[in-house]
DNA sequence: AATTATTTTTAGATTTGTCTAAAATTATTT
DNA sequence: AAATAATTTTAGACAAATCTAAAAATAATT
C-alpha cells in the first residue's frame, strides 16, 4: 500500500526507526526530545500513525514500527542518505554541512526521482558518514563491515565492499590492484595525513589514503 | 531582507511573476484559475504577501509584484530550472516529465545548495524546455531569440528554446538528432512549402518543415 | 501500600491554508 | 442611468499540526 505521508509524519517515522531496538518500546518522552517537540504533540502523532498502521501502540504502553512502517521508514533513510552522498560527491560539500539539506530533500516523493539519482552516483553503499544506504528494495549492507579508516593495526580483514561504483574510485582500484575479496592488514597509521600503510594478500606493501581508507570497507574474523 | 516563505506563498509569487506583464495589473481571477483554487483563497493570500511588501496591491484594483517580490520570483524561478537542468542532463529524465519533480525541489532553501548546483551544471543559461535560467544575482541571460522560421540564410545559430513540450515534437526532434544547444544554419529556403535545409553542429545536413521551423527558436551572435 | 514523582494523554486554543456562501464592488448591457 | 452580470472580498467553518495546562496512568520512594 502506498500511503501519501506529510513531512512531519515521515519525521515521526525515521525518529521511532531511529530510537527502537528489538526489545524495548520507544516512549513518547524519546521521541519528544528527539523531534524538539512536546510529549503532547507526540501522542497526537501516535494516534494518527496507528489509524494508518504504521506503529503498534498501545496507550501508556509505548509503541514500535509495524512492519510497514519500517518499510517506510528504510526508504526514507534511503533517500535522506543517497542525497548526502551526491552533495559531498557531486556538489562539494563538506560531509558536516549537509545533514540538513537532506533533511529537506528526503521528503520529496518521486520514486523515479530516487532511483534514477542512485544509478547516477554509482549505487552507493555508504553514505559520507559511514552509515548504510538502503538498497532499492529497502535492505541493507551487511553491517559487520566496518570502513577500513577504523580497522584497528595489525589485525587482518576482508575487502567486502567499496563506497561507490565511480569510476575514478575503480580506476584507482585497479591501479592498486585491490579490490573486493583481497586480504588487507594494516601496518602502519599516520596521523599526519590520515593515510595508512597496509599490506595486500600477505604480498605487496602499499600507501592507502584517507580518502581510499574511507571507501573501503571490511571485514574481520573475529 | 530575507524572509521566510512556506512553499504556499512561494506558489503565489511565482504565478504572479509569470502572469504580469508591464502594463496590466494581475487579477485574483487569473491566480485562482492558475493555481486549480477559490477567488477567495487568493483574495486571503494577497493580504498576506502585501503585509510582507511583496505585493503591490489596492483592493478591487489587482496587483503586481514589488521589486522585493520579483527579486523572489526570480530566485524560484533560478532553483526551479538549475532542477530541471539537473534531472534532464544528469539522471537522464526526458523533458517532458521533469516538471512535477522540479516544482518540489525548487522550494528548498539553501541559497549554497543551488550555487554549487549551478557549478555543477556548468551555469547553464537556458534549461530543458529553453527557458532561461537566473543567474546568481537574479539576472536573465539576453533573449534575443527568435524563429527559426525568420533566420536569415547562411546566418549561425544556437537553438535555444521550443514552441511546445508536446511529445511529439520530442519525438521529432529525438528523431533528427537536434535539441537545445544545436548549432544550425539555414542553407537554402523553399518558398513552395516553406521548408528549409538546415546543417546542424557542422555536420549532417537535414530537411525541417515549416510548422517544425515555427516551434524551434534559435539566438544568433551577432 | 501509600505517597510522591514522572510520564503520558486529553482538552482546549492557535496558526496556516483552505473552502463555501454571502456581501461588496466594479463592469457590462439594455 | 438602472439593471444585470461578473469579479472580488469578507465572514465563518474546517483540517492539520502545534502548543499549554490539566487530568490520568504508571513508576519510584519512603
Amino acid at each position: 500500500m502506498i500511503q501519501n505521508l506529510s513531512p512531519t509524519e515521515e519525521n515521526y517515522i525515521k525518529i521511532i526507526y531511529h530510537l527502537q531496538n528489538e526489545d524495548e518500546n520507544v516512549t513518547t518522552n524519546e521521541v519528544a526530545a528527539g523531534l524538539n517537540t512536546t510529549a503532547a504533540s507526540v501522542s497526537d502523532m501516535l494516534k494518527k500513525l496507528k489509524k494508518k498502521n504504521i506503529v503498534n501502540y498501545e496507550k501508556y504502553k509505548g509503541f514500535k514500527l509495524s512492519n510497514e512502517g519500517k518499510r517506510i521508514a528504510l526508504n526514507i533513510i534511503r533517500k535522506h542518505r543517497l542525497w548526502e552522498y551526491f552533495l559531498v560527491e557531486k556538489l562539494q560539500f563538506g560531509w558536516d554541512e549537509v545533514h540538513a539539506i537532506a533533511e529537506e530533500l528526503e521528503h520529496i516523493n518521486s520514486k523515479k526521482l530516487i532511483d534514477h539519482l542512485d544509478t547516477f552516483l554509482g549505487n552507493p553503499k555508504f553514505d559520507p558518514h559511514g552509515d548504510p544506504i538502503p538498497d532499492i528494495h529497502g535492505k541493507l549492507p551487511l553491517q559487520n563491515q566496518i570502513s577500513l579508516q577504523t580497522l584497528p593495526e595489525k589485525v587482518e580483514a576482508t575487502i567486502t565492499a567499496v563506497g561507490s561504483q565511480s569510476s575514478e574510485l575503480l580506476e584507482l582500484l585497479n591501479f592498486k590492484k585491490i579490490g573486493i575479496g583481497s586480504l588487507i592488514e594494516i601496518k602502519k597509521k599516520f596521523p599526519f595525513d590520515q593515510s595508512i600503510e597496509v599490506k595486500i594478500n600477505h604480498k605487496n606493501t602499499i600507501q592507502i589514503s584517507h580518502e581510499l581508507a574511507q571507501s573501503l570497507f571490511v571485514t574481520t574474523y573475529n
